[in-house]
DNA sequence: TTAGGGTTAG
């Protein structure tokens, strides 16, 4: 849309604030109607910008904020949305119910609800109405915070809007999501009048926690039914396993739509019959996106791999850009038949399309190459993901930590600041951790040094890290964890001389590191080894066994990380002890002794070493074997192929 | 005067 020129007003030269002239009436109601004409986002940020330069902002803002506010991304943003609402100066009720309700349509529930206590303590004018507590409410449903939930439940029966049939219905709809069906049939009894919302969200309520019979007595029980009511039911039938039930309703209905269909194609492929699913589906008058990845995700489930790739194929034809679960679920067919090239086509389908590569889908293509046996490919897309999550993590941490003073009046204690140092830390902001460890009030201890420097080792930062090592050091001179952490530092930098100086520092001060030792739990006995150890009396087998993994692990295409090894040595001896680290052992030992089938618990008194993280992430696959390793500072939960600290540790 | 709660894939 082209926009008619806008005559400017004058201004006058010494104020910010334009003298009134004629203009502006006829201005305002120009700029008013043309956006209530806009259908993309950039007309929308047009008029918003030629606003501003008038200065007609005032009087327009709430329009601008309820329109950059709307779910359909090709007009709203919520990031504009809250950049108009930070500029109003005196935001209405209406203002406060329209920016929390866009937050919580973007997935955003936690901060809604940080502005709902913002406008519930801090505007001492303006108070929660019944438009905001169906907005709050749906939020804590999204997040599952049950107490958070119960809260605001008690707020509303302290104002008179217990009463509104549509916050009683929000009600309903939050217990029923949490799982919560017992509230939630409180609060739909003591409904004086039920609508079809309210009637829905109780039967959904009771079909979400298997309670099909009791959703089906409802739904006998009320007085009229809608498309939704349908819908639930044969939803609730599907997931129960009761296909030809919901069938039933589905012929029953008076009419359906899309997710009617949608619901009954996905009962089809849970219970295994992809034929009558596929024949919904070529007999479906309109298909959404979400058909689309119910058929590939649900061929998928059937290990149907190839009718998955095709349905995605055919989808992209149809000229759809697949989402999330479609990919997820093609990528998985993929992983499913190794095929390769087919991965690395759908992998530049996606950097052609501009599909950003994170989150779950990042972990599926990086799950697709390592399943299809490419280690390289697998390692390049994890190193390639931006760990932006993390950023924003990182900024919601500092912005927290922030608010607790100057919003709550909290005083961060020591444990508030280690915390704040420790998100810096892994995220590799390491300046930003120094300078809070140095201006933070009260006296630093060596935990909150440690820590910084076990960031510098994840980051490799030598200056920092020989800083903070020096602070740690002069506060708990006999802690060899900080002599460890920094020769490790130097060793993944190459500075052996240093190695050796602070090994000698170690010994003149009498100080030994521990040595790594892992054991293993079998037939009623503790195994345990340290590195390279020979002692025990099945060494031979052992030794035999880590031969073998080692064939295996190069056939997957392993290549060994040596940075953390200690030693001044070759990189082949690097490797060989790598190899005989003493989890390896624990999971050799393992892997003869415990029965297929049943998990290898290994506890280790050091921390686990990025090479073997790697190594037994891969053996978890190539031996299908669940191995939980505890390490001094948490579980890793090995299962195929990947772990559940998410390589984050 | 405007706005709010319910169904399908992962």
């Amino acid at each position: 849309m082209e926009l008619p020129a806008i005559h400017q007003t004058q201004t006058h030269p010494s104020t910010l604030v334009p003298p009134p002239t004629q203009q502006e009436p006829h201005l305002q109601q120009y700029i008013s109607l043309l956006l209530r004409t806009c259908r993309t986002q950039k007309q929308i940020k047009q008029l918003h910008a030629s606003a501003v330069k008038t200065h007609q902002m005032p009087s327009i803002s709430s329009s601008l904020l309820s329109l950059y506010s709307n779910s359909n991304p090709q007009i709203g943003s919520l990031e504009y949305a809250r950049s108009v609402f930070d500029r109003i100066q005196e935001p209405t009720s209406h203002s406060w119910n329209t920016i929390i309700k866009c937050y919580v349509e973007n997935h955003r529930s936690h901060d809604a609800i940080l502005l709902f206590c913002q406008l519930l303590f801090q505007q001492p004018r303006l108070s929660p109405d019944n438009f905001t507590f169906p907005c709050i409410i749906k939020g804590c449903a999204r997040l599952q915070a049950v107490k958070e939930g119960e809260q605001v439940h008690g707020l509303i029966l302290k104002t008179r809007f217990g009463s509104d049939l549509y916050v009683q219905g929000s009600l309903v709809g939050f217990y029923s999501k949490c799982g919560q069906v017992v509230s939630a049939r409180k609060v739909f009894e003591r409904m004086p009048e039920r609508d079809l919302v309210s009637w829905n969200s109780m039967m959904d309520g009771y079909v979400k926690s298997g309670q099909v019979e009791a959703a089906r007595e409802l739904f006998e029980e009320m007085p009229q039914r809608d498309l939704f009511s349908w819908t639930v039911m044969i939803d609730g039938y599907s997931k129960c396993g009761m296909i030809e039930a919901a069938r039933q309703y589905f012929d029953r209905m008076p009419v359906r739509n899309v997710v009617s269909w949608n619901a009954m194609i996905d009962g089809y492929m849970k219970c295994g019959d992809c034929v009558l699913a596929k024949h919904l589906f070529d007999e479906m008058p309109e298909r959404n996106i979400v058909t689309w990845s119910s058929m590939v995700t649900g061929y998928e489930y059937n290990h149907r791999f190839m009718d998955a790739l095709e349905i995605f194929e055919e989808m992209l034809k149809a000229g759809l850009v697949p989402n999330g679960a479609a990919l997820v679920g093609a990528l998985s067919a993929v992983s499913g038949l190794g095929l390769l090239d087919k991965g690395r086509w759908i992998h530049s389908y996606m950097r052609s399309n501009g599909i950003k590569i994170e989150g779950v889908v990042g972990t599926s293509l990086i799950d697709m190459y390592s399943k299809c046996g490419s280690i390289e490919n697998a390692l390049e897309v994890f190193r390639a993901i931006p760990r932006r999550s993390h950023v924003g993590l990182v900024n919601e941490g500092r912005r927290y930590f922030e608010m607790m003073r100057s919003e709550y009046g909290i005083t961060p204690t020591a444990e508030h600041y280690g915390c704040l140092v420790d998100l810096l830390c892994r995220a590799g902001h390491l300046e930003e951790a120094k300078d809070v460890i140095e201006k933070m009030p009260m006296k630093s201890n060596e935990i909150i040094w440690m820590s910084l420097l076990s960031g510098c080792r994840s980051h490799g930062n030598v200056e920092i890290g020989e800083y903070a090592a020096r602070r740690a050091i002069e506060l708990a001179p006999d802690a060899t964890g900080c002599y460890v952490l920094l020769s490790n530092i130097y060793a993944a930098a190459g500075q052996w001389d240093n190695v050796s100086l602070l090994r000698g520092m170690m010994k003149e001060r009498g100080l030994r590191k521990d040595p790594g030792c892992s054991s293993v739990e079998h037939g009623g006995m503790v195994h345990s080894f340290v590195v390279g150890d020979r002692s025990h009396p099945q060494a031979e087998d052992i030794y035999s066994k880590l031969n073998e993994i080692r064939e295996r692990l190069k056939c997957a295409g392993y290549i060994p990380d040596t940075r953390q090894v200690l030693l001044y040595v070759e990189d082949k001896e690097k490797e060989v002890e790598l190899a005989h680290h003493s989890e390896r052992l624990a999971i050799a030992f393992g892997l003869i002794n415990i029965e297929p089938g049943k998990t290898i618990r290994v506890v280790k008194n050091l921390r686990v070493c990025n090479d073997c993280h790697l190594v037994t992430k891969l053996l978890s696959d190539i031996y299908d074997r669940e191995i939980i390793v505890r390490d001094n500072s948490r579980y890793h939960h090995f299962r195929n192929g990947s772990c559940s600290c998410k390589d984050y540790w």
